[in-house]
DNA sequence: CCACGTATATTCGTAGGCGAGTATTCGGGA
DNA sequence: TCCCGAATACTCGCCTACGAATATACGTGG
């Protein structure tokens, strides 16, 4: 599962970040947190925001101090973080910050069983992941400048480095297209005749083999 | 969770990758994909390749052929891929490959929360984290290099993705280094004078408001 | 002033992920 | 020849994630 922190969910990470600043109420932190879209896309998990602020405060990173209630609504249970609560906001940034752990995304999963296509559409599906890599870059980029007016730098780190990585990521996507499209991809040949017949060439074939348990 | 595949877990899209070249029992499923290194460090998950084949039979990707016994080892249990699992594999394969997911690895999450350390601090992990990120390119490319002699290119296409990534990443964290290290960032001041004082700067503040619940 | 959509706050059930345990066989060194 | 550790093959069960349900309050257009 990636970790042996006590409580292992990067949704974790956020709450401890942002009760930081003061004590609060769970719905509070899910404001919060959506206001500062720290969640993107990701419309917060309701579920997880509960189980993970129970884990905090099993493991002793946050505690209930007591409970308000506003008119005739739902009571609302506030919660502070300890000093371990705070130690452990370092010391797991410190160790995301520093540690670069392989995390494999969808596509190198996609691209791990490529072959399963035939090269025209693979080379049609790279395009229309270009195109859309190009779109989202686009809007990145606009939000990020707009946001750039009134947010320090300091706080839209994450959003330069996503847009860095997209930019890169369309890069290679590019490239890859040109050597499909423009016929210098060294295995196109073999790929194409595969799906074509049915067969598999014989410098493939071997490779299939590998890892075998013998009978 | 991603998304709404039946079996929702990108290790059903290896294991089907691999059972489709032709029928095998689990144990062996694992072993094809150790040696070529589809789980990468992450070594097999045990509970999770159980689980997973057991929801592709039971959604029809695959079926049980019987079963052979091998001396008195424990019974294996066959397994071939259906019509249906061959297309599941086909078109959730098409939609990794077309579509970028937002994918938000613990790397943007430690940036969201950097601020919680010191400027100098940040700055240190950060080169500590290029110095991985350049001992891992180092090792990759070698990987690689060795491989592409037997492998065809097709294979790798992955791997070459994945370098990509990574000398990527390491450009900007390198880049970041710099202008943390030379001063030119722009909120280096506010921000090392925040953990000086424990003040936050007026600058920062309203932001910290944002989203707030009214009382 | 009433009806209905939206915001406030939380609980619960369930499916899935995966670590850890189990049982047997085989190879090789002392 | 005998023991030990690695490989073979799988099961079990806890814990987590999260969708969906619940219940009340508030604001606003008709």
């Amino acid at each position: 599962m990636a970790g042996k922190r006590k409580v292992d969910n990067l949704l974790a990470l956020a709450v401890l970040a942002t009760v930081q600043q003061r004590p609060m109420h769970r719905y509070e932190m899910a404001s919060i947190m959506r206001a500062r879209d720290k969640d993107r896309d990701m419309n917060v998990k309701w579920g997880s925001l509960y189980t993970v602020v129970q884990n905090l405060e099993k493991h002793g990173f946050l505690e209930n101090i007591g409970s308000s209630r506003q008119g005739a609504r739902p009571e609302r249970t506030i919660y502070r973080i300890t000093d371990a609560g705070r130690r452990e906001l370092v010391d797991w940034t410190r160790e995301l910050i520093s540690t670069p752990r392989p995390e494999r995304p969808g596509f190198v999963a996609g691209l791990s069983v490529l072959a399963a296509l035939p090269p025209h559409e693979a080379t049609d599906l790279l395009r229309t992941r270009l195109g859309r890599l190009e779109e989202t870059i686009g809007s990145r980029r606009a939000v990020l400048a707009e946001a750039a007016a009134d947010v320090p730098r300091l706080f839209l780190i994450e959003d330069e480095y996503e847009l860095a990585m997209l930019e890169a990521e369309a890069s290679w996507v590019g490239s890859m297209i040109e050597e499909l499209a423009s016929g210098s991809h060294p295995d196109l040949a073999a790929w194409r005749s595969w799906h074509e017949t049915g067969e598999m060439p014989a410098e493939m074939n071997e490779l299939s083999e590998r890892g075998a348990v013998p009978d």
